[in-house]
DNA sequence: CATCTAATTAGGTTTTAATCTAATTAGATG
DNA sequence: CATCTAATTAGATTAAAACCTAATTAGATG
């Protein structure tokens, strides 16, 4: 599902009125005039509702004579609602990764002020840890390398050797001394 | 859940950068300025949104020195986004009431041609036969009584009987043999 | 206590969206 | 085709909210 609609979804969710229509939906299909007599709201304010309804899929209509039927999915409605926990709770192989393996890997070579006490030498350790660092740095966003420099002596004061540690692995790249963070598809990864 | 709740979880999942921060946030705690950076956005910005996540209770936070490190409560999520489903479609006495007996009543009652046989003389059945035949009129409209015994006809001759049931059972009232139907609260209920 | 960092508050700008009235369209029906 | 009803569109008003800059607060730390 793309960020879009899932967004739309719930911002057609986050308006009482809408909620109240779905509840009257809920016992049964109503049409537009009947659902505007109960809630007390004009005919255009309904068609203004049942639009953004009918938009995201989770109500649609079915016309008799001169009257319009509104009914829910409930099928959609149920789907787009379990989406975004899904999405995010989704147990992948990354997430067991980052959070079997990282955790402990973050702990051992972090120290509680944020530092890095040294570079694992370890590969599959060293990568958790250069992810850990790039974690403060913004998609996108282009760094010359004095603000690269900087950003990794709040880590370690070896600058030098870990900004290294970025190309290589390519978490980022450097074209005239600019510095970027590529998609995540190209980082490093562990096996 | 009330309707204010509900509404309000899903105003807030309502907004693309809320929805940016929850994904960021599924692969592990992060504080604000992280958050600001990964998303080209600036620190009250962040506590903007932060602010409406905490409120709805989907993510919570923990200060570690001068720094607030946001987690996702993965629990409330889920229980907030079945929430609307759950409320729509979930059977409850009226429902059972509604579709168990009322079901079977009418079936008894309501000619194939939606026509009344004849008025229930048990209270309860009486009851439910009522609502079966208010159901085609509007709340919030004025019936003269013309219009009201033009309506009753359709389902049976007697309309003067039924359009006295309506007022006894309190699904209508009579002003100036102007009539219109009470706020389902009033109804007569079966118990 | 002086200073640093991260977060928050205050206040302003701009966009979005909920609702209304008035006018129009689409279908049904006599 | 004239007329009725339900729905829609157009356009305006108003309220909410997303984002920013600048100023302030809260905690940690030397």
């Amino acid at each position: 599902m793309q960020l879009n609609r899932l967004v739309n979804f719930h911002k057609t969710l986050g308006d009482p009125t809408r909620i109240r229509i779905l509840s009257l939906l809920a016992t049964g299909p109503l049409h537009g005039q009947a659902i505007a007599g109960k809630l007390g709201l004009k005919a255009p304010t309904i068609t203004h509702h049942m639009t953004k309804l009918r938009d995201t899929g989770i109500v649609y209509q079915r016309r008799d004579k001169n009257t319009i039927y509104y009914y829910i999915d409930e099928k959609k409605l149920r789907s787009y609602s379990e989406a975004l926990p899904n999405m995010l709770y989704q147990p992948n192989y990354d997430k067991e990764d980052d959070s079997m393996k990282m955790h402990s890997v973050v702990n051992n070579f972090i120290a509680p002020d944020g530092t890095l006490k040294h570079l694992p030498s370890q590969r599959k350790k060293k990568i958790i840890i250069l992810k850990h660092l790039i974690n403060g740095l913004e998609r996108g966003k282009k760094y010359p390398e004095k603000e690269i420099n900087e950003y990794i002596k709040k880590f370690h004061p070896d600058f030098a050797t870990i900004r290294r540690e970025f190309i290589i692995n390519h978490f980022m790249y450097r074209e005239n001394n600019i510095y970027e963070l590529n998609p995540e598809e190209m980082w490093a990864t562990i096996e």
